[in-house]
DNA sequence: CTCATAAGCAACCTCCTGGTTGCATCATAG
DNA sequence: CTATGATGCAACCAGGAGGTTGCTTATGAG
């Protein structure tokens, strides 16, 4: 296998796309307000400025970094728009930090069986 | 509550640890190293620069990044220095993953509750 | 002992990111 | 119709992040 190639756990090419993710909560304000969005639900962005330190269009900035990643989806409601959290990116990241943390285990269950051998 | 005050989906104030773990597993490279150290055990940083396309240097540099977010640890064995993954810190990040989008459904559960009655 | 190899240190550069301010636009309340 | 509140857009700025090069230090092989 190419080692310039950049692999996912389970193989695939989709350390790209979770390295996004990551990115995206990577980032103190953005990750508050992901927990915000989580605990308060669907936002407006007026709504999601009070309440936080930055200005609005800090805000708006991020929300549209976590968009680009796939957490957080927006729709225009009459002069306001509205922001939601998207769970499925959330629960693909997830996913790929409990296959790697297992495929860990493994590994050292592997080295064990040699050394102990 | 404070809104000024960042907090976790738990409710304490490890989103900043969280985040900090976000960011390392952030970089493509990095995230790419943690697959990598994952995949093949415990390795120098040679090695690991073998198969990568950056400096040594700079896998050098992304490892003391990930040691800082407690994702890996490293430790001199005669000449070269040796790194492995810190597996409990994944776990950690996973969990907190898994507390919000959990929480996430809740929330939906709420607002359907609301809605349909 | 000598030499090659692994790593550490430091300076440096470029570009992206988080954040701001200022102004334009658009929908809604009266 | 008008004033106000909510966004969108653009320019701009400081600082940090990712990366490189060059040099030094230490350890293991022969």
């Amino acid at each position: 296998m190419s080692p310039a190639r950049l692999e996912g756990p389970s193989g695939h090419a989709d350390a790209g796309a979770s390295a996004h993710v990551f990115a995206a909560l990577g980032d103190p304000t953005r990750l508050g307000m992901v927990v915000r969005l989580c605990r308060d639900g669907p936002l407006s962005i007026a709504r999601l400025t009070a309440g936080s330190q930055v200005t609005r269009q800090a805000v708006a900035k991020h929300l549209h970094v976590l968009a680009r990643a796939g957490l957080v989806r927006g729709h225009r409601r009459g002069r306001e728009s509205v922001w939601e959290l998207e769970p499925r990116r959330l629960e693909t990241a997830r996913r790929y930090l409990e296959v790697v943390s297992k495929r860990w285990d493994d590994t050292l269950e592997r080295l064990r069986a040699v050394v102990e051998r």
